[in-house]
DNA sequence: TATATATATGAACAGATGTTCATATGTTCA
DNA sequence: TGAACATATGAACATCTGTTCATATATATA
């Protein structure tokens, strides 16, 4: 036990802070299968464009996704392995 | 994919509220080895009662801690397999 | 260059959240 | 029963967070 950094838990509580939100748990999900553009990420979740982005870069802030852009579009994807294991742990548990 | 209910997401987002707290996520890697007193645990993490007390009402609410009296002292211990398996990956992610 | 399309961003606002303070409840023991 | 100890709880407060609205930036194409 306590083989890591004191400040390890804070940076753990950090990171499921990003999971801890419906919004950025559904982009995630809609992530699984493939790469998206923001519109249909708006257009998967029904919700307006501005929200999505906001929640994107907080996303792409924590690198649980990157982008890429294809002429006016940019597709984001997950950038981090983790993410599907973490999110199915919970999809698991609430599942039971 | 797409296996589940409508709201699990929903549901997941706030499982994952739970553990996007430090002083959550503190108090249960404290609970980790054995189960703690209230007074235990205020004095492992250094807060004072009243905090770590609702805290604990968040996470027994939730049912990811559970407790019993002896005498005047209330033991708090985990109370789901998961937990244990979601901060460890927590944990490993942050330390990578 | 002007227009349309796609995305990002800042400000403002409302609602949620964590801590503190004061106090209540429950238990033990003299 | 009364005092001491352990824990829980409600109210108040400050801070944080997510969404909306308006607008800016970037790209493609006519």
């Amino acid at each position: 036990m306590k083989k890591f950094n004191e400040n390890t838990l804070y940076d753990v509580a950090e990171l499921f802070k990003n999971f801890a939100d419906s919004t950025r748990i559904r982009i995630l999900y809609a992530l699984f299968n493939k790469e998206l553009s923001v519109t249909e990420i708006c257009e998967s979740l029904n919700m307006n464009q501005s929200a999505i982005s906001h929640q994107l870069r907080i996303l792409k802030n924590s690198k649980l996704v990157k982008n890429r852009r294809e002429g006016k579009t940019i597709y984001y994807s997950l950038d981090d392995d983790h993410v599907y294991n973490i999110i199915s742990q919970g999809i698991e548990h609430v599942e039971e």
